[in-house]
DNA sequence: CATTCTTACGTACTGCGTAAGAATG
DNA sequence: CATTCTTACGCAGTACGTAAGAATG
């Protein structure tokens, strides 16, 4: 049932273009790199390999095991070379947001932590909120900032604030301003997928309303969406303060929705299993300076 | 040498809280757990479980190594699944981008392809080239739009636009505005990461200097990058055609700097073993509605 | 003393290597 | 006929299950 030896035989043999040369690769026969190969075709019921010419060439079904290959073995590789590097108690800070923290208070917080922290290499890095909470628990982050709708007895979390959102369009795309969840969906909606805490709970909105299936456009960025949604391509559910220059500009338009779609909290989590007062301080600075106010275009202007 | 079984092993115990029970969940004994779960302490030299107390707990070794076994198993998993479905041919198109492109064009690309394929599902993914690359190869994705910076026979490219990019920072961070790579290397420089096309050129471009080390905020997101920019975190190599309201209304400054870092082309890419007739369509939609020159802040304003 | 994990030991079977067979150009 | 992969077969060592031992509360 697909074992890292399959895996690294299908590897080689399609990198190599030949078993001989896996098997050489692997340290063993080229018989056995055959009956690896053959039990991954068993297991899947398709051949990998084209075998009616003499040099091995990948199948299309082939094709897409390798790249399946490829990427579990590449991450084996780099788990395993993570786990044995010590614990590097090196001053790099790699903070994980959401993209609504990188467009809105990131630069301040950054600012704030570089005051106190002034040799610290700092790396900011924005994913949805389901991939940070993989790379915190990876350790491939020490804090990350993100939206409070889930729990982990893994991880630990301080609430640093909220963020209304509320449905925006291009103006004159709906008649009206005052609609229900039933409006909403008789659009085309724009939202980010599963994989953001936000997205999941537009679709537990729809889901408490009755409602299963929309007319979507999914996309896994906030930046994205905006655009769309200020091309008119549908409505969106989106963080009211960063976008208020847009609405006043008569760029988009805020609709009233009922029933309202909750709040959204956000706070600095961190792995329950790591202490440093490094990171305490992080969590502190980060509450001090939360802002999902004023997007990036506004803030510190030189004068 | 860390097998799935041995990641089974500790991912099982550590989430049903003991060896029996794990063993009941893979249909084995409990001593044949125990003995995979030794193997993989051996082969790391360090305990993953505390033995100490009755119920079994991970050890912070232990923790790391679960959320490495849990990732590994997802995937396989997942990519069992994505593999075992036959293919579909599901009106959805996954396409990937760029954050460049994302905040550029994608809005009227979308819009151009809903003209011609209006019943179709689209799914806009916004990642870093590499993730892309990789999205493509497993077949996550149908087209993908990214810098033309790397050659894989795998995949097949298209030619579609270029971007300017120049030096930036918040006006009067630099007394000077005439500035050569070692000016820059003296600045703290804020760049995306290695898994970006772009982020790897500037490393070259240092390199070619003999540049080896520079003081640096390395993000994965160009939205962060802006807005730290402005902040006046430091200077940063951006495009130029979508930053230029931001330079016009001075919170940004260009900078003149010899030699130039090149320019990016930009490319569609599509799986070489993929042929379909909506997908060359979809290359030529794109082709037709290039454009990185204005953000989506000022497209398409309602009059 | 019941529960939980490790150790010991004999076994079964998986997976391997050698070598022969089939297919290809 | 040289090269490349598959099959056949016997062997070896891995990994397993049973059962006993050690540790814990």
């Amino acid at each position: 049932m697909m074992t890292f030896k399959q895996l690294e035989a299908i590897y080689w043999v399609a990198k190599l273009g030949g078993f001989s040369q896996a098997a050489q690769k692997l340290h063993t026969t080229q018989s056995a790199v055959s009956k690896r190969v053959l039990e991954l075709e068993a297991a899947f019921g398709t051949p990998m390999f084209d075998r009616t010419l003499r040099a091995s060439r990948l199948t299309e079904k082939g094709e897409e095991m390798f790249a399946i290959a490829q990427d579990l073995l590449d991450r084996r590789e780099a788990a395993i070379e993570r786990f044995a590097q010590v614990e590097q108690p090196e001053r790099r800070l790699r903070i994980g947001v959401t993209e609504l923290v990188a467009m809105t208070w990131l630069p301040r917080f950054v600012a704030a932590v570089h005051a106190r922290f002034p040799r610290t290499l700092f790396e900011p890095d924005v994913d949805d909120s389901f991939s940070l909470r993989s790379k915190l628990l990876l350790d491939e982050l020490d804090i990350a900032i993100l939206p409070d709708l889930f729990d982990d007895s893994r991880i630990a979390k301080t609430t640093v604030g909220k963020v209304r959102n509320i449905w925006m369009a291009k103006p004159g795309l709906l008649g009206r301003n005052h609609l229900n969840v039933h409006d909403i969906a008789a659009q085309r909606v724009l939202t980010q997928g599963g994989r953001s805490a936000t997205g999941s709970l537009y679709e537990e909105w729809f889901r408490d309303a009755g409602i299963s299936s929309t007319n979507r456009i999914v996309s896994n960025s906030l930046m994205a969406i905006i655009g769309m949604t200020v091309s008119g391509l549908g409505v969106a559910h989106l963080p009211q303060a960063c976008l208020q220059p847009m609405l006043d500009l008569g760029m988009l338009e805020g609709l009233q929705v009922f029933p309202p779609v909750p709040d959204v909290g956000f706070a600095v989590a961190r792995k329950s299993d790591r202490h440093s007062t490094v990171i305490d301080m992080l969590v502190e600075t980060a509450r001090e300076s939360c802002d999902f106010g004023q997007a990036f275009q506004a803030s510190e202007q030189p004068s």
